[in-house]
DNA sequence: TCCCTTTCGGTACGTTGTACGTAAACTACG
DNA sequence: CGTAGTTTACGTACAACGTACCGAAAGGGA
């Protein structure tokens, strides 16, 4: 009974994702996704606890879209597949990325993701500790790809930037060419393959 | 000529730091920090240009308590010893890590570290896109397990706390579990060393 | 019809980053 | 020794933020 609800909890967490993709992080804000449901600031409280809250759904909505990729027959390319999915999606909203990043990411949609990847693990021959030791591996790698890739998201900033070309870091600068001559998925790929080789015995390196 | 500063830059950096270590991210603010230094909030400005460079400024101040470790003969050991410094180094400053996360790392003192891994990882029999490639693995571990130690650094939160022990998540559980009968620094090691195997042709996963 | 329950939304307070203006402290020159 | 010039310090002030509080509105059950 009572006064019926104006809008969902779904369609704040729509609106937010939208204002963040469209407008950047700093545009997450109460007064903004209120005004974005054509509401006050104080309405949002009915279906979100705090800010906190609100960023939590962000994080959700984006491992929400994540859409599980039909199972290959080899049992490391079924890893492979859905370490990229999961990595497609956050490179799709890669301000949003930047909160998973920053946030324990406790979204259900999130440890869903996490349970899937160690079930896959887990009908390897991998067990106990190595078992870990792959999963964190796997994890570690689609996370630090997507912050490795978040560098320039940040627009503007021209003056403060500094260019790695510079003759003060030979190294990375001819790793910084080096990357500039492929797409950042085959670069994933090919890292999340190195990975697999380095955990899994079976994977062997011939196709990298 | 001109009136002396009453602090130099050096001296933000080191209040701005002990201030995160000891309060959080959340007490990184203008004011706490001058107030630290027993002055205005304006002054401030005289040694900082905003707040987005004083968040580079913490950064950077804890890249620079990176110790480099004495080369060790093997080229994979020293990569890995490596590795481990900086990932000690952020654990050591859990708060200040996330902003890691967050920002683009340009600071200087990260950038010297990229630019010595990088360097190391070309003294190995690796080119071109495998030297990319495993630069980009390691770099990864490094940040993504970050990240998943970084997951209880924030306090309270046992309301909203989701337990991953519940027979929602089994396989988490598990490595859950798992995880808990080893210590962060051996589990670090461990995955850096997968990642070596991976990576570098020579690496043998033996001494797993 | 009246009440009870739930939600809406306006007001308001404390805190944040920072633009602006003025006072203060030093050097150099006459 | 004073005066001009230059650099820094710092108080005031404002917009925007998160959110506590509370009356108004809207619908269901008696």
């Amino acid at each position: 009974m009572g006064r019926p609800p104006k809008f969902s909890r779904a369609q704040v967490q729509n609106a937010a994702l939208v204002l963040v993709d469209q407008h950047g992080l700093d545009a997450l804000t109460m007064r903004n996704v209120a005004a974005e449901l054509g509401t006050g600031p104080m309405t949002l409280y009915g279906h979100v606890q705090d800010r906190a809250d609100l960023e939590a759904l962000v994080v959700d909505a984006v491992f929400s879209e994540v859409e599980i990729p039909t199972p290959a027959p080899d049992p490391a390319t079924r890893i492979e597949d859905l370490c990229v999915a999961a990595w497609k999606v956050l490179r799709r909203h890669p301000h949003a990325a930047r909160l998973t990043l920053t946030r324990r990411t406790d979204a259900p949609s999130a440890l869903r993701l996490g349970e899937l990847l160690a079930v896959e693990l887990g009908t390897t021959t991998l067990t106990g500790r190595r078992l870990l030791v792959a999963f964190r591996v796997l994890l570690s790698l689609i996370v630090g790809s997507i912050e490795s890739d978040l560098a320039p998201v940040d627009p503007g900033d021209d003056e403060r930037r500094v260019s790695v070309t510079e003759s003060d870091y030979p190294a990375l600068a001819a790793l910084s060419a080096s990357s500039a001559r492929t797409t950042p998925e085959q670069l994933f790929r090919d890292t999340v393959r190195a990975g697999l080789v380095g955990v899994l015995p079976q994977a062997s390196p011939d196709n990298i």
